[in-house]
DNA sequence: ACAAGGTAGTTTGATTTTCAAAATACTTGA
DNA sequence: TCAAGTATTTTGAAAATCAAACTACCTTGT
């Protein structure tokens, strides 16, 4: 049992998730890219255009045009920045509300689905660990 | 503790390897894609056309393009299949595989990073109960 | 044996995603 | 105030993607 055993579930696990992803958001009419967007956007209530970038890996270049569109498909506005008038904050519409939402709920549903099989202690086993797996990151 | 504490760190994982893999993958020179399609290749040694675009998660349209470029970048080789002349194996080149094997043991260092706080049982524990978890996908 | 239907891969035409670099508009600090 | 820095957009180009049409080959039922 090596660290190298490790990786191996680790890259499994991001692979299936990743299908995964991929599957269910096909039958939203969303793009994974763009459902992820909404995911991080959800998250954090409101983001200013670089911040959003930065935490979806890509340019403000790239984002400008998604954000273009989201904002055409009713799933987000800008607003204007309070404190500074080059910025704007980025949040969901009631549309990308809901659309966050149901995708969510698709998350739990996966949850419990793949965790069926764990008592409730390896649920708070298997959460703890990862949680400080991940403060190291 | 809920399933929907479980589902959250499931994402944080996920969204965390990711960015991850995109700043290692940057200095490769290679796409994410085109990093995550050697991967495939690599973990299988050699897969059919149909085969592989489905673990990929996209079309055989894609993947020949792709596979086009990488084969002009020398990573992978189209090689005849020998029952059944419509298909090729898709295979690592020598410099295929050394890009798949630096790539495996940033995996190998990054998992050691992420894991230096836990102990060996601890590490033993969650190798297991993701490996549960991954059955039921 | 052979036609019909199925499968593997490629091509085509279009859209989306992406980047780097230049441009614009605003803010900050000396 | 002015120079330098920052937030966003625009531009031009390349890469990734899809659906649908196409070619070549395989399989099956009669």
């Amino acid at each position: 049992m090596s660290v190298s055993d490790l990786s191996q579930k680790f890259m499994e696990f991001y692979d299936k998730l990743s299908s995964w992803e991929h599957s269910v958001v096909k039958d939203s009419g969303l793009s994974p890219a763009q459902m992820h967007t909404i995911e991080v956007i959800g998250h954090h209530k409101n983001l200013m255009m670089r911040e959003l970038a930065y935490r979806l890996g890509i340019t403000t270049g790239t984002l400008t045009v998604a954000v273009d569109r989201l904002e055409k498909l009713s799933m987000v506005k800008r607003m204007p920045h309070e404190h500074d008038r080059r910025s704007w904050l980025i949040v969901l519409t009631e549309k990308g509300k809901q659309m966050y939402e149901q995708h969510n709920k698709h998350h739990e549903e996966f949850t419990q689905e793949i965790s069926h099989d764990l008592t409730n202690k390896e649920i708070e086993t298997l959460y703890q660990l990862m949680d400080r797996v991940l403060q190291r990151l």
